[in-house]
DNA sequence: TTTTTATTCGAAAACGTTTTCGAAATTACC
DNA sequence: GGTAATTTCGAAAACGTTTTCGAATAAAAA
């Protein structure tokens, strides 16, 4: 079961290794005569160039990194799918690592890829991420590299991100646009930029709007979870503030917020209108169905390969690159529990 | 920004590339000074074996090839978690290639994934893999192979699996058990094994209880999908046969079932009961919620690893390697959508 | 015929590592 | 002191490819 090898055509057609490797890369300096045998034996023998001697030849091994911190999400896992189709588009490969939220896994999974010296990473920071010394080697190695989602802003490297803020003061004044009137936020954790972002939009929504901020309509999850949604539901009934409408950090959530108020009758979005965020599938198939805000997950692993791409072709042309930041649209989804029938 | 070699190490330490290897891979023949020096040296410098010369040398790059239908879906995305940890604890690489359930994509995955020369591959095949010309090639070179969920079994390898009869049997019991008399079945597609081997537990664990099979009770999907869900909940509201119990394909239509039965006001379990399959994120939080046949997906993952990797130390050490078969317990998660109360 | 030009080929180095095997240097033993 | 045993080292081959550059051959021009 031994391999075909350049050395083995060479020598059953009496000719040099050199010319071989020309006539199946189509060099103009060898005849047709030879190109055709030379090509004939190597289809009859299933000859593929042993990658591992192409890779150390040429110091370049078609693959990519990607460090996510988990591939079971949603969002992840539809940009691993972008990714991995624009890669293979490509010619490249794509090796997974999970970082699940890690530093110290983070910092591992960067020195893996480094010591298989990888053509480029592309990856998204873990919540604990605020020590970037292994970023900084990345960088400071050359290995192309971008960032998108979780992103340092003081890394210069390419990034595809949302705008998280703009995303979601539009989701307010989407509710505000509805007829709400007493809006509250369920807000992320404390430190990941988009929580903080998406909070700092839904200010920017009311002010915009003329209505007074009060941060005792404001709740912090301690996890994001859907039981996390059903607790904050509780409070709420009991708090009877007077909400008639919630802005959710994300989908999961919000459906959780959603499953009590159709326990207790509680009319949504008659009483309530809710909105989530990042179009989670559940968000369509749950009763009733979820407004929320779409981040186009597969768009961003098309686009952050593409950045990776184009670092590589200008860094192996020698010369330098300019790191690019792009931003992709997001768009608000209209579904139940947000129609208040206000039309016309 | 070059990386420091052997040669380089050598030179300035005045010794040979010979040795510098040695000292750094422990090897017994090498005194403890120059050892002392070497890793001294080599640490200052950050070296660090360039792999792709590793790779041509040792004929292994540890880099294991997967090729799942998509990873945008709970039930794979939880087996490549589960594949992605267990390889890298034990220095493996996983490079992941989706083959969309299309035939013509899967066999130029399985080409790229020989031509990279992986050490391995685990693999479901696609829905409409039966031509497998393309798996024999990768068993007739000798690359260690383990195949997982939607197998050949004609194909002679390790293989990961559920019993999805025995599955499907245990939840139509546990319908039986709750006092469901008339059971319907909404099966999947024609094809695929397991919407087959689901149909046949069915069948089955009716008779073992002594139900009359009746055909007219079973729905066939034209797609996997929340409307196909509503759909089949409309038609047997209309047909009005007298249904106390359906047992689903899976998770997702269940819910399109769930769905139309609470706009109609039919009670879940009350009037119909409900169970799916796959324990899909969805059915936790619908309401009510979902029982559902569990996959342990993470374990599948685990397994199959640890299968292929059986058998890469097997073959690496010339030794032959006769196929295991792994097939992992499942287990009835029973939710509100069956629980009558006929509590004793 | 000789010289020039175009065409076709191959020797050899290089990529960086691993490993075999023999040689040199050191130590132990009588 | 000499021989044997042990320790420490390095030359060299090999993995399979790519690419440079010069040589050989064939064709064209003089």
């Amino acid at each position: 079961m031994r391999e075909a090898t350049l050395k083995e055509i060479a020598h059953t057609l009496g000719i040099s290794i050199t010319t071989v490797s020309k006539a199946l890369k189509n060099y103009p300096d060898v005849s047709e005569k030879t190109r055709k045998a030379v090509i004939a034996l190597a289809e009859e023998l299933h000859y593929t160039p042993n990658s591992f001697a192409v890779n150390l030849r040429t110091k370049e091994s078609k693959t990519i990194g990607l460090i996510i911190p988990e591939v079971v999400h949603h969002f992840f896992s539809g940009v691993v799918n972008g990714i991995i189709d624009e890669a293979e588009k490509n010619g490249y490969l794509v090796i997974i690592l999970q970082s699940n939220e890690s530093l110290e896994l983070e910092k591992k999974q960067v020195a893996l890829l480094l010591n298989k010296r990888v053509d480029g990473i592309i990856m998204s920071l873990s919540n604990e991420s605020n020590d970037d010394a292994h970023i900084k080697e990345i960088i400071q190695k050359g290995i192309p590299f971008v960032q998108f989602d979780k992103i340092s802003k003081l890394i210069p490297s390419s990034k595809v991100i949302i705008n998280d803020q703009k995303a979601a003061m539009e989701a307010v004044q989407h509710l505000i646009d509805m007829g709400c009137k007493k809006i509250a936020h369920i807000r992320g954790l404390a430190n990941p930029q988009n929580s903080i972002d998406r909070f700092l939009g839904y200010k920017k929504a009311l002010e915009k709007n003329g209505i007074p901020f009060d941060s005792s309509l404001v709740y912090s999850c301690k996890s994001i979870t859907f039981e996390q949604g059903v607790e904050f539901a509780q409070q709420i009934l009991e708090e009877d503030k007077g909400i008639d409408g919630i802005f959710v950090i994300t989908d999961l959530v919000a459906v959780g917020l959603l499953a009590h108020f159709n326990e207790k009758g509680i009319q949504v979005p008659g009483q309530i209108a809710v909105i989530g965020f990042s179009n989670w599938l559940v968000s369509q198939v749950i009763t009733p169905k979820l407004s929320t805000v779409d981040q186009p997950s597969y768009e961003m692993g098309v686009a952050a390969f593409n950045l990776l791409l184009e670092e590589m072709i200008y860094r192996k042309k020698g010369k330098i690159f300019e790191p690019k930041t792009i931003e992709l649209p997001t768009s608000i989804i209209t579904r139940e529990s947000t129609l208040k029938k206000i039309e016309a």
